[in-house]
RNA sequence: GCGGCAAUAGUUCAGUUGGUAGAACAUUAGCUUCCCAAGCUAAGGGUCAAGGGUUCGAAUCCCUUUUGCCGCUCCA
């Protein structure tokens, strides 16, 4: 193993055993890539979601949050393109365990007869195909593939398994509406509810183009392959940003967000050469630009956020399935559109790996005496910190406990703290820095003569006397 | 989904030719009153991933399943 692999191992294990990370329903032997946040990764999250919901809704006047439900109008994924782009049926070959899209071999397989001469043929396959495929007929469609002796290019045989619907998304029952609708889907994005909004959110919040609305949510992929830890999950957790444009300055926005979002990343202090930019040269139905970025995570350089511009085709789409007018009338040219899109969609959990791989380190310190020592520490910038300030009596004697109590109760209104009395002091420091908090504050017996106190920093070790009253404040400042 | 490797305490691991489970660290309760862990005393914690099989006897051998990591594949 690498060396970068040895450290990802370690940060699950440290995720694990710090609370940061549990695996679902561990008692019973888990649930494939799907995880559950502990005690302290709960905390980071929820700062990763604060600092990131600030950062666009209040620091930008023209954006604003909604919080859409999870569950929606099943025809909300017709529009979207979800059902026909979500769901393939595969097959695979037993010879060579290759997978296939049964469509596509088909259509490779008429092209061949079209290329021979043998048009009338062909045309008569695809409408076949098309019949069975809308039909949902799978054993007649692999009779097809058999009939025709539709082979696979790897092994050359037609040992075929049956035929699969793969679908994406997950779904589920909903009584009480007609037999058609009562299959509802889990939502496979949040970008669809921000859609649906669209209108209502321009015309109560008074909204003028160019606007955002900001969303933080769940959403549900039946992944074929998840792995790599709460890299690629079943169930995630999404924060987008859907900005409205009038049509034809989507190049500049797509720019703009481009480089605020890449901004907004490197604020929190982490390198700029650990990050990329990844531009799609394939895009996806809906885009006429696309590009991830990248963040170099042990396991290689790796998407955590998308920056797309989605043009008119979601709401253009929602236009024509739901007969509503989904345009907006522009006083500056005096003219009715239908908006473009340009989205910015970073993966919560991701992120939260992000910070992690990081923030983690297995610092080898050497003493004064010349010995070696070392600590596993979470360098988290102070504001993602999930305690943010320990509180701890050199001992558990002469009223020192009294004080720190004192310092504890004013401060926790102010931020996350922590108390702790057991234990060397030493000992007690190790602790904080496994899980990332960037001040512990001891209180000892000169506190008691001249009202101060030591304050030691997480990354540094260093220490300095500071009065006691001052603590709250500074702390503040920092994680601020 | 295919292939490879793996699963023993919270974590990292040991466990002999098959003979009823161990270490270190961590945790908890005390002692120690100490400004950077690993001093002292004690305690808790494991159906050896699950199920089945072989055997007088299985953590150990065999099968199936589950879960994880890696490589392919996939990622609208």
């Amino acid at each position: 193993m690498t060396t970068n692999e040895n450290n990802f191992q370690a940060i699950i294990s440290h995720a694990k055993e710090y609370g940061f990370v549990f695996q679902s329903s561990e008692i019973y032997d888990g649930l494939s890539a799907v995880y559950d946040y502990g005690p302290y990764g709960s905390e980071l999250k929820k700062n990763i979601k604060d600092y990131w919901w600030r950062s666009m809704t209040q620091f930008h006047e023209n954006i604003v949050g909604i919080d859409a439900a999870i569950f929606m109008h099943p025809t909300t994924w017709k529009a979207s393109g979800h059902v026909d782009n979500f769901s393939d049926p595969m097959i695979d070959n037993k010879d060579s365990n290759k997978r296939y899209r049964v469509d596509h071999l088909i259509e490779g397989y008429a092209e061949e007869l079209t290329a021979q001469g043998k048009e009338k043929e062909s045309e008569e396959l695809i409408t076949e195909m098309d019949r069975l495929l809308a039909a949902e007929d799978f054993t007649a469609l692999k009779k097809l593939l058999e009939q025709h002796k539709i082979s696979c290019a790897v092994s050359g045989t037609c040992n075929w398994t049956d035929i699969r619907q793969f679908n994406l998304m997950f779904s589920t029952q909903v009584g009480s509406v007609t037999e058609e609708s009562d299959t509802i889907y889990l939502r496979p994005e949040t970008a669809q509810g921000i859609f649906v909004n669209f209108l209502n959110v321009q015309k109560t919040a008074r909204m003028k183009i160019p606007f955002g609305i900001a969303q933080i949510g769940k959403a549900f992929r039946n992944e074929i392959v998840a792995r790599q830890f709460i890299f690629r999950m079943r169930e995630f957790e999404q924060m987008e940003m859907q900005f409205f444009i009038r049509p034809g300055t989507q190049a500049q926005w797509f720019e703009y967000w481009k480089k605020t979002r890449l901004d907004w990343h490197l604020s929190l202090g982490i390198p700029a050469d650990k990050y990329r930019y990844h531009n799609h040269v394939k895009l996806a139905h809906y885009a006429d630009a696309a590009l991830d970025i990248e963040y170099e995570f042990p396991f290689g350089f790796k998407e955590v956020e998308g920056i797309h511009s989605r043009t008119d085709f979601d709401l253009k789409s929602h236009q024509a399935y739901s007969g509503k007018k989904m345009q907006y009338f522009d006083n500056e040219i005096n003219q009715n559109y239908i908006p473009y899109v340009i989205e910015t969609s970073i993966g919560l959990d991701r992120m939260f790996l992000l910070i992690m791989s990081h923030a983690y380190e297995e610092e080898t310190i050497t003493k004064e005496d010349g010995s070696t020592d070392s600590r596993s520490v979470l360098h988290f910038p102070a504001l993602l910190a999930p305690v943010k300030l320990a509180v701890l009596p050199l001992t558990k004697k002469d009223g020192l406990p009294e004080i720190a109590r004192d310092l504890m109760n004013d401060c926790k209104t102010a931020f996350r703290c922590f108390y702790e009395e057991k234990d060397a002091i030493g000992k007690r420091y190790r602790r904080q820095d496994a899980i990332g908090t960037p001040f512990c504050v001891t209180i000892d017996h000169q506190t008691k003569e001249d009202q101060t106190v030591t304050i030691r920093y997480r990354d540094s070790m260093k220490q300095e006397r500071v009065p006691l009253d001052k603590v709250k404040q500074l702390v503040q400042q920092a994680v601020a």
